[in-house]
DNA sequence: AAGCGCTTGTGAAGTGGTGCACAAATCGCG
DNA sequence: CGCGATTTGTGCACCACTTCACAAGCGCTT
């Protein structure tokens, strides 16, 4: 997944069997497939049916599944609006989750336009820039507010996750202004790394770095598919 | 991961030894961290303090740099220069790659308009889109051209990585298009899975997938601090 | 009511990655 | 020139995740 760590020496409960994160990484993708089959008038789905749709093994699906003390139907498949139901209370997408935005430079502006959130658990509740020359414009019925009025704003929509999409340089100061002000869960879009408490969760998602990932595959590929083919020389 | 998974059945070669998947994804966050100690002026850097800035486990950095042949000194550390270089040979990063993006709306302008890409291996080449009301629209000093022409355009300027920025039901004909065209490694940020064949790299980057891992751990700490914390009723 | 075909749920084996812990190597200094 | 401080490179044990393979369960049909 993309990528930084945490430990999470905490007991499972009864509604939060302890999942892998592994498996935590895929619920979202599942979660999206079966909106998809649901939506071209799908109400049951086998495991292997979920499985292709989602990209994944129809093993791994089930055992996923199973975490979630799955209830299958065996000789038929899972009732694909039980099986939504089901994931999105485990992801805790039940409330729309209210989001901060912090950066409102080139990317910052596309997620806060981005439309595919609401449909998705989540809303942009507050937009942020350090910069004054930002502060006060509108973007997709937000407007961008300086800052200095972080606290006060995430106290006030019960703000816990953010979104950091500032350069490099302002993503740690931006983080710990965040954190002190309650947020325990950051998407850091900035080239760098974070440091963060331990109860803080962090993902990473850095454009550059999926395309490095990509080169070096292309690269893997024409060097050795230009080997087996000529000869060369002595 | 993020996230696709791909067969690999090649042969290692001399100049690529047989990477594993993980060292590859961690590469290019070393490669970051090398840079930003070039430019501190760090001439030297012991796997500890690279694997700090890199946000990783020392041991772990230096397993992956014995995959490189690494040549750092005992006792000293590694040259930064040097293992920049080794590391921009590896991910095949010395050509500035020529990257195709398609569909221009909010997200794909954002990331024509991303200046990060040029200093970290990439320029954006080309862009395309199938609304004919965007197309001759200039982003960044390039022009928006129509889907239509992304075969010519692909083979003239030697294009390989495109990345695609489209709705999700656009996704798989454009992944298609692209293939066809000789594209061999696409990033997509389109929310949905696209089938590709064995010899193409799909990486796929969802925003709102990341947002719900977070929701995930948001929702399982505050159900886990909740229950130590006061003892409810009989 | 019994048999058949299909699909789930899961034990167990296999795979890949992590991190410890230490020997080997290098440098600087006396 | 030898010794101690330092840091790399790596064998090994461990852990998490994946995949296989199959028994158990369900519904349909006869």
């Amino acid at each position: 997944m993309s990528q930084q760590r945490n430990e999470r020496p905490l007991k499972p409960s009864a509604d939060f069997p302890d999942l892998p994160d592994a498996t935590v990484a895929r619920l979202p993708e599942y979660l999206r497939a079966l909106h998809e089959l649901s939506r071209t008038g799908n109400d049951v789905v086998s495991s292997e049916g979920l499985a292709n749709a989602a990209g994944v093994n129809s093993a791994k699906l089930r055992k996923d599944l199973s975490y979630l003390r799955s209830n299958g139907t065996r000789g038929v498949g899972y009732d694909v609006a039980q099986l939504i139901e089901k994931i999105e209370h485990v992801l805790g997408l039940n409330q729309h989750r209210a989001v901060a935005l912090v950066g409102v430079g080139n990317l910052g502006h596309a997620l806060a336009g981005y439309a595919g959130f609401g449909t998705r658990g989540f809303h942009i509740a507050a937009l942020f820039d350090a910069d004054p020359s930002r502060v006060g414009e509108e973007i997709n019925g937000l407007v961008v507010r300086h800052i200095d009025e972080l606290a006060e704003v995430v106290a006030e929509e019960g703000i816990s996750i953010a979104v950091i999409a500032t350069p490099a340089f302002a993503a740690q100061p931006v983080a710990d202004l965040l954190i002190s002000c309650g947020v325990t869960s950051i998407l850091n879009f900035a080239p760098c790394v974070l440091s963060v408490p331990d109860n803080v969760d962090v993902r990473k998602v850095d454009l550059a770095i999926e395309l490095q990932i990509l080169s070096f595959h292309e690269h893997r590929k024409s060097t050795l598919t230009a080997l087996p083919g000529t000869v060369v020389g002595s």
